[in-house]
DNA sequence: CAGTGGTCTAGACCACAAA
DNA sequence: TTGTGGTCTAGACCACTGG
């Protein structure tokens, strides 16, 4: 049996987490299995209860394990199937691969009506709505376009410099009192159109991946909608699930 | 000043952190600010240490605000274009959606030779390569095709019959020695090729999302590599970031 | 009822950063 | 040296599941 080394640099709780994943991960401990409980585990490693929870803790946020009050703690089914992907915002991402991020502003207006799928959403055009269209690149090679419509502030006038570099979050919450709290989005692959195949100088109908997004304020209402189409071929989300790294 | 209610039936941990990211989303606590320290906290809302961090905790993996020994812990810049996705196995996806997954086999082969991706990975083909292609369906609407390649271990053989139901890690638990410990995935927008198009029964060179998987063992040797074409139209993929839910 | 996980406390020692 | 976050302990009470 594995013991933990209180003078080690690695903490007890993270040993003990590499400890249980190998149990595991080894088939030792079969999915649907109980685990021994907190104060066995306790005993059994030396440690106070406390500790035991935060490495099964760290186990569950993985998904190996799942625990149930009053039943005990279960060896969840593997699912190597699964993926996370994150997006960052644009420039973010573009900064993690090394390269130089660009926006290229295409053309801002200011429009009375909304579009069909914002007034679906619940938007409200109350003073009117500010639109406009960018090209987001890499290194000067165009990456993305970004379709966004926001609620208007009369009287905070918005200066169209401010496009060329900065995220759509960052313009909100300088030129509004609104405050975004909530951020929904959906992923999905499409055909450009011609509009959008030209700004990427793609071919018509060529495959994007396309991002809706949704801001809403407290009040769970849209206050700013986006849609950005990806260059297939020049934009991918990346997913990595890899057991702890340990020294022990 | 808000206070903690001690005979709430929601824990005071979670009490303080809805307390505190409405301070933040409020614009009380701006970004980049720090905190009042755990000890402070504990004091003014009369709670241990211990509850302040596991309070803390819980908003750093929101991403809301980061901890920086010896410093403090501060408030992050607010990204709102950030998002979330995560894929399970199809599956439990078609099982949320409401629907009935089903498999469709269309056809098994033996390879000597691996495909020119799977060397690139790394991937050694020593008893041959087992490959298989099969349609993905919910409600007997075909959404995906999956094209896999694993490796081959003499003696065990696989039943066609377990591709008509089973996720490909149950399949590699079930036959194989091997433990996969790590997955890699790459999502990205295509378009459909003529095989996989008239399977999923859409034009050719239509949008398709792309995802390709290798499952590793524990020495970092892939052991199996897929590739999942989705339908554009019947596929997408949701993230929803959002406050803390909080009767108080 | 006994055993389980969920939460909280009060106190301790450490590593680290800044003055 | 002082104050910060990171970790650990020993003990307590609760709510829940199961016999």
């Amino acid at each position: 049996m594995d013991r933990i080394n209180k003078n080690s640099f690695t903490p007890p709780f993270y040993q003990l987490a590499t400890i249980l994943e190998k149990r595991i991960l080894s088939g030792e401990l079969k999915a649907g299995e109980p685990l021994p409980s907190e104060n066995d585990l306790g005993r059994e490693y030396e440690l106070s209860r406390t500790t035991v929870r935060k490495c099964l803790s760290l186990l569950a946020e993985r998904g190996l394990i799942s625990a149930q009050q009053g039943r005990g703690t279960f060896v969840s089914r593997p699912s190597l199937d699964r993926a996370e992907f994150s997006m960052n915002e644009f420039n973010v991402h573009v900064a993690q691969m090394g390269k130089e991020p660009g926006y290229r502003l295409i053309h801002v207006r200011f429009r009375k009506e909304l579009p069909e799928f914002a007034i679906k959403l619940g938007m409200v055009a109350s003073q009117g709505i500010l639109y406009y269209c960018r090209l987001l690149m890499a290194d000067d090679e165009p990456v993305a376009v970004e379709h966004k419509y926001m609620a208007y502030i009369k009287g905070r006038p918005i200066l169209e410099n401010e496009f060329q570099y900065k995220a759509f979050s960052e313009i909100i919450t300088i030129h509004t009192d609104i405050l975004p709290v909530r951020s929904q989005a959906i992923l999905s692959a499409e055909s450009a159109s011609e509009f959008d195949a030209n700004l990427l100088t793609v071919a018509l109908g060529s495959p994007v991946l396309k991002l809706q997004q949704a801001l809403y304020d407290s009040d769970n209402r849209p206050i700013g909608i986006g849609v950005f189409y990806y260059r297939g071929d020049r934009y991918s989300l990346v997913s990595d699930i890899q057991p702890l790294k340990g020294e022990r």
